[in-house]
DNA sequence: TTTATTGCAAACCGTTTGCATCCTA
DNA sequence: TAGGATGCAAACGGTTTGCAATAAA
């Protein structure tokens, strides 16, 4: 595994992006740094890295694949809306890795794929403004979050 | 949403698997039943039928999507050796489900995929095989299971 | 007879691969 | 200078779609 341009770009932009992209979606910014880059050479590079474990492929809903420069396991939201993916952190949720490490022997498992569904923060956002809007006959109240 | 041979076709041979399916393996069977139906025609209903809710798409690992005829929510193992799906059961699992319920709203979710991973039983007993193999010089033991 | 559904084949789209060229050690 | 990595373009494989023909209500 030598040392490339394109080897180098590929995980220093994905580590420097928090959207879990998909393959052409850092394609698209790869090419602004190092233009002559082909989608190719970023397929074959994601798959390698997450073949030795320095990066993520989040394989699971969705036809495309997205990549996250974050080894480290850890909890993926997928929006029903825009299909994005963002990550959540909760002390609820270390608890419940507390449980899956308990669970898995148990049932003679090794490993699981766990993909949560809702709305991402930004479409929340948008629903609540139109929502806002709807209701502007009556008068306007704080909210709380 | 009319009675067609092909869709109630579909959904029965469906309902008569309990190997999760691809819709072209799923074709492969109609066919023998149904020689005139098409893949487009499976695609079509099996999509059709899971947005309804009469079964299930798993849209999880893999390549392919595979298709339960058993709407209700249960769990599934994939098999790391031969990409299998089978079905989990477990009083730990129904544990399981009520904290995810418990959880799901206090992250603001609505929803979960999860997919265990491991061995499936009919790899795990080839595995066991091959290993009772590999010591034939010694006595042989009975296994507890 | 109107509308839904089918079969067929082509299109689609994300991903993989073969190969000649180029680069790194 | 030998082996690895790249760019390019074609192939691949699963899925979707357009359309004319057919079947259901």
């Amino acid at each position: 595994m030598n040392k490339t341009i394109q080897r180098e770009a590929i995980l220093s932009e994905l580590r420097k992006m928090n959207t879990h992209p998909t393959a052409d979606e850092l394609y698209a910014v790869l090419r602004q740094k190092v233009p002559q880059i082909s989608l190719g050479t970023v397929y074959r590079n994601l798959d390698d890295m997450a073949r030795r474990g320095v990066i993520r492929k989040l394989e699971l809903t969705g036809r495309q694949k997205r990549f996250d420069g974050e080894a480290e396991p850890h909890h993926h939201l997928r929006c029903r809306e825009c299909d994005r993916v963002v990550n959540l952190r909760s002390r609820l949720l270390l608890k419940l890795d507390r449980i899956f490490t308990e669970i898995l022997p148990r049932i003679e498992c090794d490993g699981l794929y766990l993909e949560w569904a809702g709305q991402c923060p930004a479409c929340r956002k948008l629903h609540d403004q139109k929502k806002e809007e709807e209701d502007h006959g009556r008068e306007k109240t704080d909210r709380e979050v």
